[in-house]
DNA sequence: TATGAATGAGAGTTCATTCAT
DNA sequence: CATGAATGAACTCTCATTCAT
């Protein structure tokens, strides 16, 4: 049991690796066996196939990265605070994790993301959307759809991280604060 | 002569259309010779390879863009308006050409971004540098780097184009307004 | 295992029954697999392409020539004896195996031969450069570069066997010897 | 008519330069085409096909020898000596022009050779068979079947050509009287 | 005489996937 | 649980050849 969740969480991390560098079409599953050291076969025995080992990957990553963003958070904080606390996680988890970074923005801009993948992400999703209806409401952001709310800051956060990780943008202490006090200014009211 | 031309912009075309639905994997070059109505060996008469022709489509694309949110610019207006206008023109254009849109941002994700395609663009890239620079020394745009910058308003569009076109975003014209003043209030001072 | 071994040996087999008669060009993968009843992807689960194919081909026929030549020999013979007897039996071997004999001069005259193979034949080839060089030293042969030597017995047998194969010579029991006759004249002192 | 004269000569030599090099399999008409600086198209205009390109060329090259090797010859020496002379020639021959010895090579074992091409060299041919019938009759040559002889002269010759020309044997003016020795002592009586 | 443009056929190769062991 | 062996389908790309101009 051990040992199977152990090889199972073997190949999803060869797979991102794999995929953060070269994509989906650079990485395929005979190269991520190789890379987890096991039979492309036994791949087969954890995932269904390449779509689901991808998306189980998705799944894993995006919940990943939500627990982190509030995990930290200090609830007695004023709502202004968290929400400034919440972005700056974002970025600093995208930076620290830049192969998660990688693999969501190819994944949400690829067709692996028509299928419905996003509803079982409920759990710690919806701890943070309340957090950001909340503050709709005491309208200390504004009150825009949370569609761009999200664009305004998950995927900031996310060019943000590629930038760097690119080299083409040094996130130090200081460039990090302002990055989250653009990404503030663009949502609070 | 003007037949050798029709030829590369079909193929151009039609590449267009299957990768912004399909992914660069899912773009083969024997579907992008049928939608073009012409043999898979044609295309390699007009391009080297698969390689050469996405990122001639990129170049093609990229510099249609900045002709575009530049070329209905009043440069007698204010620096502000003139740059939230460009910021307007930008989502626009990308709203109106969600392939576009969804080329290029796949390509800045993707492997074959890290060849250098960049250089190449310079032309119209300048002049929108320019006003941007300027902007930055009267102090009416926060110092930011440029790369940080790009990714405010550039990135920012690129995904309301996206959600749009995706369904998950209704850009109106009210949230179109929005969106831009979202925008400018990251970068302002 | 010995499965293994079989479909190995079985493609190796097909591959030089189709090179000895429609050469490199006429040799396509999938017609070697045919010829093979497999999938021609399943050549690529044995070797690495097409050219580690031809190169481990030359590698076994070239071995087991030599084996051959050496193999049968009597070394209580005179020198002159024994080296008159590597030569028919070079001779004979090719006649009998003309696909060999067909595969190595297409092999030394293409631009696979210029890949360093060679190195890995040593050990059998050891054996007959003794010979030789003892040969040399008791002066029963001339003292030629052993390049020349090659060309004078091993280049020779490979043309009459050659012209054989196509019958444009009928090597009887007698025109044998005296094609033997004719090499040992040309190397003799 | 000069012109016509000089673009075919144009597209011979570059197919024989490339062939020399890069086997029949590696030169394509395009290539051909390239190095004579025409259109790949042009070529079709000199030559019904690939084949007859060939074809063609081997004929050329193959007339260019014979009448190289008879061309100089003292008809007035004794017969023996017109035969090391012809040796001679034909190894000199061979090795100032490797790139004909090349083609002939791969020619003569490939699937080319079975087209009936032979029967057309005929003139500079009979002279030397003439010389070759007349010492078997008097008994200056061995009694072999001119196959043989062949293969003891011309075979020879080339595969020296060969090896030289790969850098794997130096044939200086002391080694060519070495070798030629070594093809006599091969066919004389 | 020469060629730009076009192509069907086929090359070598890789891939995701299967299944008996 | 794990895998060696196998494969059909698809991929990128090249080739010899054609033909209207």
């Amino acid at each position: 049991m051990t040992h199977h969740e152990d090889t199972r969480a073997l190949i999803l991390q060869a797979a991102l690796k794999s995929i953060a560098v070269n994509g989906f079409h650079g990485t395929s599953m005979s190269k991520v066996a190789q890379a987890a050291k096991i039979s492309a076969a036994t791949i087969y025995y954890y995932f269904e196939g390449k779509d689901e080992l991808i998306n189980e990957l998705y799944k894993t990553i995006k919940a990943n990265l939500l627990r982190a963003v509030i995990v930290e958070q200090d609830e007695t904080l004023p709502l202004r605070a968290q929400l400034r606390q919440i972005i700056k996680n974002l970025i600093k988890y995208l930076i620290l994790h830049p192969q998660d970074a990688a693999f969501m923005e190819q994944f949400d801009r690829s067709p692996y993301n028509q299928l419905a993948t996003q509803a079982e992400l409920a759990p710690a999703f919806k701890r943070l959307m309340a957090v950001i209806d909340q503050a709709k409401q005491e309208q200390i952001i504004k009150d825009l759809p949370n569609e761009l709310l999200e664009i305004l800051t998950m995927d900031l956060a996310s060019s943000i991280a590629r930038k760097h990780a690119a080299g083409l943008l040094n996130v130090t202490e200081a460039l990090l604060d302002q990055a989250v006090d653009a990404c503030w200014d663009a949502i609070r009211r």
